[in-house]
DNA sequence: ATTTAATGTATACAACTGTACGCTGTAAAG
DNA sequence: CTTTACAGCGTACAGTTGTATACATTAAAT
């Protein structure tokens, strides 16, 4: 049976994605990459690629939308992990940073497209943060009933901070990884502990 | 009287550096600029630019200089403030908004070199953090001496979280700007009772 | 069985890039 | 005054880029 003609389309569709994520790494950007470079490496003709997208933006928001699915996936997991354990924070950047370490072109590419040169990626990338922060939020709010703002002010400290940790991750040995992860579980704690004291006083005055 | 040598090569060279500051903006970062294009806005011939760099990562490496320069004179201008004024948190996060806010091309280097593709980059504004980090780490060790340690991670946290607002601004309506001020506060002060709080925690222990 | 439509290719071109080479004018050194 | 050294320019070249156009192949629609 041959292929059908759809088939073969979502295939070549895959190998253009696939190649653009072997191409990133930690001294290749996304915007660095050419449209001639990432059809040399998924092996077909230049013009080829205008069969599946637009523009190489196209193809970049396409990248972070998958970057994105990964890594809710991933934490999805966290969430399992966690009704074993005591520690919220620590198994949730623990599996971050496992994340990043497995695969770090998606998240040089989160990473860097989020200050890049085009709104479109900056606003994807965005979206994607503000995915964990809401949950977090969410979280926060539900297990410590603090108000909405409170909460979403806090989650959004955490992550910036963990994603932080994942951007020293990147360029640090492995050896000193271990030291990271702590490094931002403590930072984490900081902000529980000093949202906790603040709401406190704030209840104290009304 | 006619320009020494040396007085009009270095008027040159300050041509190339403000014209790469001036081609910085938004949607254009260092790394997509060409260097015929610097020479373009400087208004030289593309050749003469290597009597004065050897390469574009040269010239970008001194523009990190001069643009970490400028923010250490801004912040040092900051503490002159903080001695008139209560909050040492609300005065540091405001004056590094006013100063996104007038010189965004020197902060659209720093953020986006952070996670650039160059490790001299990297390394070169990640030092710039550094001198805000330690800087911000005695301070707090010497008000309230904590262990250094902590101190560090409690600093590096702040510097982290206020970086983000910044980065933040460039894509936000000015009138939005003031909201973003006050959330990076808010974060920062978390971090400070936080880390106060578990401080005491620690020295219970021992 | 014939026509249609779409995936993929090869060729081509103009624009732009970094930089090598050689020249000019002139301040500085002798 | 003569010589030297060097900032700056013009020309040139090979390499890369995005993409327009035309064409081949073949699954799907008629």
């Amino acid at each position: 049976m041959t292929k059908s003609r759809a088939q073969q389309k979502e295939i070549t569709r895959r190998q253009i994605i696939d190649a653009a994520f072997r191409l990133l790494s930690l001294d290749r950007s996304y915007s660095s990459l050419s449209l001639r470079e990432v059809t040399r490496e998924a092996g077909i003709a230049p013009n080829s690629f205008y069969r599946h997208f637009e523009d190489m933006e196209e193809l970049g928001l396409t990248l972070v939308d998958e970057g994105g699915v990964a890594l809710r996936q991933l934490m999805r997991k966290a969430r399992q992990r966690i009704e074993d354990s005591s520690s919220v924070i620590r198994i949730s950047v623990e599996t971050f940073m496992e994340f990043i370490h497995n695969s770090p072109q998606v998240f040089h590419l989160l990473l860097r497209e989020r200050s890049g040169t085009s709104l479109a990626f900056r606003k994807a990338v965005s979206r994607e943060l503000q995915y964990f922060i809401v949950e977090l939020a969410d979280y926060i709010q539900h297990r410590q009933n603090y108000p909405t703002e409170d909460a979403r002010i806090q989650a959004e400290a955490m992550v910036i901070l963990v994603f932080n940790a994942g951007a020293e991750a990147l360029d640090c040995k492995p050896a000193e990884l271990k030291q990271l992860t702590e490094k931002a579980i403590i930072q984490l704690r900081y902000i529980a502990r000093g949202a906790d004291a603040l709401s406190q006083v704030k209840r104290k005055v009304h």
